[in-house]
DNA sequence: AGCTCATGGCGAG
DNA sequence: TCGCCCTGAGCTG
């Protein structure tokens, strides 16, 4: 269940995991054993994440692609790793740790020129020092498409997922059906530099906290909430319940094939 | 036990 | 825009 900063620690955590000592790699359910075969024993040497992509870079040169999809997830242990439960695409394991991949979208090899390509397909991320906000401002600024769309759009901004779209917005009290080209270069900058915050704070926490000091249901005189995906936030899946800055229900509906959740009063800009 | 839905994205049509 | 990929949590019963 990652947005990018789901996948930015990860990158970190096989780094500090996989990197000093070789990792036996394996794949305990087939789907991946011939790629896991040809980096098993090597040291990881680089691990590296744009958006919602996972690139594990191996002694030799190899570059092991991953992507998480809507349900795929990292799980990772200490010690000796146990029969595989279930099914294990990827292990990676050493003396004191392990690490198992299930249900990516992708777990695949790739040459240094493809994984370029996936990086040349990919728009600016947030998390990454060398993102170029202004790459996707000349795409939004041009666009017809509403900025709800856009900024799932990985082409456009890479790592954005449904939650952060939804925060962000509410945030910044923009409407999510004005078309991109209506925005502001001062209201993208905006958005670009509450995305930079929040997604770093996300990194450091593992999850997705939105809701400013004053706006908590401790502030606000309200009974505490507890929010199933584990961060506390303004609009996301928050359907039919009252707005927390303003009280009017939270509105919802399916946007270009996800679920858009905004608040009408709110978000009028 | 079975059903639905999900923080994603691809390819067909 | 739809179906599919293929996993797990949270319901319902």
């Amino acid at each position: 269940m990652p947005e990018g900063h789901i996948i930015h620690r990860l990158a970190i955590e096989n780094a500090r995991t996989f990197g000093l000592r070789p990792a036996r790699v394996s794949s305990p359910q087939g789907r991946f054993a011939d790629g896991a075969k040809l980096i098993d024993g090597q040291i990881l040497a680089e691990a590296e994440a744009h958006g919602k992509h996972l690139f594990l870079g191996f002694e030799e040169g190899a570059w092991l692609h991953i992507h998480l999809g809507l349900y795929g997830g990292f799980t990772f242990g200490t010690g000796p790793a146990p029969d595989p439960v279930g099914l294990i695409r990827l292990r990676l394991e050493n003396d004191g740790a392990y690490a198992d991949l299930r249900g990516p979208n992708t777990c695949a090899l790739r040459t240094s020129a493809e994984k370029a390509a996936v990086h040349q397909r990919l728009g600016p991320d947030p998390l990454r020092q060398d993102a170029d906000p202004d790459a996707a401002w000349r795409r939004i600024s041009r666009s017809g498409t509403t900025i709800a769309a856009l900024l799932m759009d990985q082409k456009v901004l890479a790592g954005v997922g449904n939650v952060y779209r939804a925060e962000v917005l509410f945030r910044l009290g923009i409407a999510p059906h004005r078309p991109g080209r209506e925005l502001s270069r001062a209201e993208w900058d905006a958005v670009w530099a509450d995305l930079v915050a929040l997604m770093r704070d996300g990194v450091g926490a593992g999850r997705i906290d939105t809701v400013r000091p004053e706006h908590t249901p401790e502030a606000m005189g309200r009974p505490p909430r507890v929010d199933g995906h584990g961060g506390e936030v303004y609009v996301y899946r928050r359907a039919a319940m009252s707005c927390l800055v303003c009280g009017t229900e939270v509105r919802t509906e399916t946007h270009a094939a996800r679920n858009l959740f905004w608040c009408p009063t709110c978000q009028q800009r």
